[in-house]
DNA sequence: AATGAATGAGAATTCATTCAT
DNA sequence: AATGAATGAATTCTCATTCAT
């Protein structure tokens, strides 16, 4: 599976950022501070200057990290995918190839705290908002989206298969799989601090015990990974 | 179950128009422009000038009807928002009480050509998008959400009670066909004119069917509408 | 004496006003409507809009008795020095030509309940303030104040004549005495509804009988004329 | 005495030029462009545009320093305030005690070139037009004439008990003497560069001279000032 | 005559970007 | 490298004026 956030190229800064610790570190410094502001104010005030005070640096110096406004926001996108992709394929590597094993692993990582920072959550959806509009954006959002349903389907392929769940429509488990995680996911938009992890998994896994009792079903609970 | 999208009033413009014919129907042609606008130019890049250049009418005259940017942007999320709920409330309606054929109605209204319309979609989740950040955008967009959301709670609660599904979270259920339907709704956004209704449609049957065989099986056919 | 405000032609409204009273009504109603959105909102600050609002007009029925906002302002400048003019003229004729009792005439003129009233000393002032970068307010209001100052100056060089009071400077008294009746003015802006004519009246009187002690001296008293 | 124009805060520009003295001679700078403009245009068509081309530097820079054009006017406003102020005080400071001297020296700061530049004269005036409709004009305005009033007023007091002439009303006296000046003031706006000021002291002090016949009598000059 | 919707030029304000220090 | 003042194009909003009804 490929790393999906990179397959763009990230523009390199005008002059910097060859790789100096220091250049990085202000790159994040500034890109942190733009999560911090769009998902605050939303994309559409978001403005180089709100970005600058939040990153304690001038404007210029933003500009003189990313080309141009356009740039900068392209580059929080990536690194959001990065950082999401990055999490469900590391949780499916741990998780060995059993699917069953590998649906709960992905469930959990996909409330992994990191991930589900009210603040990521919004500017994820900030951009999916304005992905119709812009090809650079759906091209991120889409693609990740899609490579993460493409793995659910297939792991539902394996376990329908596996298990003996030939009545069910793989496509349309990993549709209903990966819906109720972006429900919940969404719900994070509206509940903010209050969002409840523990609850958002148990309706995921219930949500599988429904199609598949043996695996996900009450006592099937082995493989089921404690939350810290 | 509430009319969700005029719980705030429409404040209306400040000298014109009021009520006649011909005031509603400029209007709606504001408010269908700013809907193709936004579509088009995302959120952030819609300007009044863009929106009255679509209407074919003049800078002035969209904020002779709108006092603010801001006014005509919720108006058309009112407005987009009252469409949605209004179609999902009529089916419900029609349906009667039956729940199998009621969550059958709200598939078939879910993508009732109308609704699935690509630049609807694509302003819905622009708003959204933008959510996080503007409370009123959250209340329209949340509460209407929301409304659809408990609808299908309470009928496959039902469902549950009366098919004997007790193995079935109810909760679960309706996150999971709520995600299906989002999902496939957010795929209007990538696929656009592309998208295939009748797939959507039997991809939330199939979906049901692996929860509800008796219902939503191959066999159970009865109540499935035939969508025109 | 020549009667002031009308010595710039006031230019005809384009098709109407042919003397018909209907149409000279309309026009003095939009004047006062004029009036009370000035005095209210400052020049700067005055729309058609508002002035139409405030007579219970249309805006286009505005346009069509005046053919542009400068000509309104204009007729409404020209109205209020009109009415100040004639109130003096009238005061002065009614007099009789004894200095000193036209002088107490002036005065009692100048603070007539009808001239004093705070919009219409609002709007005056108001014009002033726009007399520096207006060659035709400045035409309106200087030459009013000009002639005004004008009849002081010789009924002073009058009354020094006649009372013999050679230490005094006509020109310097004159200044002196339409100062104070103009200061007493400036404050109407301040005090509005307030104000004391009678306290101005007294004040002016107070200082002639300090300068003209025979004929304003506590004693002189014949021609002060009582206030209703 | 308090200092007049300083009561209200001057709100500081957003981000910009706090306190060094590049900031502040830009400041300085864009207030005598928004004078000379107001003198030029009057208030209702002075545009931010305008004063930034007087002042040549870009429309942005001016909101750069000013947060509104509201505020930008306020500003010029509490400058001549405290201009104008800070010259009679200093006047009245110098004088010492005596009253005779201390008016004298008032009239010749009320008439200093720096303060009767018919720009400012004529600036001024125009604030006072608007003074009715907007509060924070006639806070600065009226308070400045009030304290100017209240300090001649005083004067005269002490000149009247002091010199035995107890035959004038003091508040009379000063209300002569303000209007006196006042009326010479605005005489700037009529005949601008070509206001005589020689002439106007000369005026106030045979004003004067009725009145005090001691004091300011032909033969009474020890304390007059020579203006440069 | 009157209306008031529509217009569009003009004004205030915002903000990405540049550049001298 | 960083700064932040300056820029000016773009945008929202206002309002005098026009004109169809």
């Amino acid at each position: 599976m490929a790393n999906i956030a990179n397959q763009d190229k990230v523009r390199q800064p005008t002059s910097r950022g060859r790789g100096d610790r220091r250049a990085q570190a202000r790159r994040r410094q500034i890109i942190e501070a733009a999560v911090a502001t769009v998902a605050r104010l939303g994309l559409s005030r978001t403005t180089i200057e709100q970005v600058a005070r939040m990153a304690k640096v001038s404007p210029g110096t933003v500009m003189g990290y990313f080309p141009s406004k356009d740039d900068l926001l392209i580059a929080v996108l990536h690194d959001l995918a990065e950082e999401f992709d990055r999490a469900r394929r590391a949780a499916l590597a741990a998780a060995g190839g059993e699917p069953a094993a590998a649906l709960s692993a992905l469930i959990d990582a996909n409330f992994d705290p990191k991930l589900i920072e009210p603040r990521k959550v919004a500017v994820w959806y900030a951009f999916w908002g304005e992905a119709k509009a812009r090809r650079t954006y759906m091209a991120i959002c889409g693609r990740l989206d899609e490579a993460h349903l493409a793995d659910q389907r297939r792991l539902c392929e394996r376990l329908i298969a596996a298990g003996g769940y030939s009545h069910l429509d793989p496509e349309a488990v990993a549709l209903g799989l990966n819906g109720v995680m972006e429900g919940l996911w969404q719900s994070v938009l509206v509940e903010g601090r209050r969002f409840d992890r523990g609850r958002a998994q148990r309706l995921c896994r219930a949500f599988l015990a429904g199609l598949f009792p043996q695996e996900f079903g009450t006592h099937a609970t082995a493989h089921r990974k404690t939350t810290h």
